[in-house]
DNA sequence: CGCTTTTGACCGGCGC
DNA sequence: GCGCCGGTCAAAAGCG
């Protein structure tokens, strides 16, 4: 029987004068996880932690920190004004008029390397690729490029891709030096939300998964619905903010990615699989959509705040 | 048809 | 300056 394991959580980032561990802890749970964990895995015991020294160091050009946050934290979709936003807005500026453009322009370039006698269109089109790539050299050198505050932690799963709720779209593969296994590059599909992820294979552990957050979600999960009750507000509690929503949905096929691993819930005194808690659990629908995975790893009276 | 994935090219940073 | 490497772009292909 394999758990499913939060191994590693780390964030030593700085947004101005606060924390990063406690800003980045209302958009991801495992953190809170982590935290959680971290102090109750003796007396939980479903949780296994790995040392920072089990993680290749080459997999991380940040810092590495066990997060000390504390768990009253501002809700979900607040935008981060340190970096998401303006970035998002000085980039969209940048960007080509119409979004057709480049591919227009590369078209008439190749057209250009196979005819050798230009006309006065092909030429001005030329000139606008090369004007386009002229901006983007512009755009990466003149804001150097800001590094959004990070976070990585390990899984052991089976797929490299989890589902955290919130839609990705894969935008590059890299192969990993050292590695056998490649790097995966995803953007959060949400318009003006610049959150990125890095997903990777453990080279030491095949077993485990390296998932890199970059930025902060500048909105509610896509897909599930986020109940908009008090507990949502901004200083409130672990229950409401720290969610890892799973759509009900895609639950079986999330159980299978997750060979259907089955939870050892010591307070609950016995092994029942996510889909049987999440339909037994008495504690009503609202928590249910709330707590996501974080629910299935915590004990519910944890995750409620005096 | 719209969205996602794939994949080679490209770019910037960095070490030598 | 050069080469390596990580990260991103964008056209093409794939998919539902």
């Amino acid at each position: 029987m394999e758990k499913r394991e939060v191994i590693k959580m780390e964030d030593k980032y700085t947004i101005g004068s606060s924390s990063f561990s406690e800003s980045i802890s209302s958009s991801y749970p495992f953190s809170a996880m982590f935290d959680f964990c971290e102090g109750e895995k003796s007396s939980l015991g479903f949780m296994e932690l790995l040392g920072v020294q089990d993680i290749s160091p080459s997999l991380f050009d940040f810092p590495v920190q066990t997060t000390t946050s504390t768990l009253v934290v501002p809700p979900l979709a607040v935008p981060n004004p340190t970096s998401t936003t303006t970035k998002e807005s000085s980039e969209a500026l940048n960007q080509p008029a119409t979004p057709n453009s480049s591919s227009i322009s590369s078209a008439s370039s190749e057209a250009l390397n196979e005819e050798q006698t230009k006309t006065v269109d092909q030429e001005e089109e030329h000139d606008d690729q090369q004007n386009t790539k002229k901006q983007l050299k512009a755009k990466r050198t003149n804001q150097k490029r800001q590094r959004e505050p990070r976070f990585a932690f390990m899984t052991k799963s089976e797929v490299d891709h989890l589902e955290d709720g919130y839609r990705w779209r894969k935008y590059g593969q890299k192969a990993v030096k050292n590695s056998p296994f490649p790097r995966s590059y995803y953007r959060c599909t949400s318009a003006s939300c610049n959150v990125k992820k890095r997903v990777e294979r453990s080279f030491s552990d095949p077993s485990v998964v390296v998932t890199t957050y970059e930025g902060q979600h500048i909105h509610p999960s896509p897909l599930i619905p986020r109940p908009t009750h008090a507990g949502a507000q901004p200083g409130s509690t672990i229950t409401s903010c720290f969610s890892m929503p799973m759509p009900r949905s895609n639950l079986s096929h999330y159980q299978q990615q997750q060979q259907q691993v089955p939870l050892n819930l010591g307070y609950q005194g016995s092994s029942i699989n996510l889909h049987e808690r999440r339909l037994c659990n008495p504690a009503g629908s609202s928590l249910l959509a709330d707590h996501g995975l974080l629910q299935d790893i915590i004990p519910s009276h944890m995750l409620k705040q005096e």
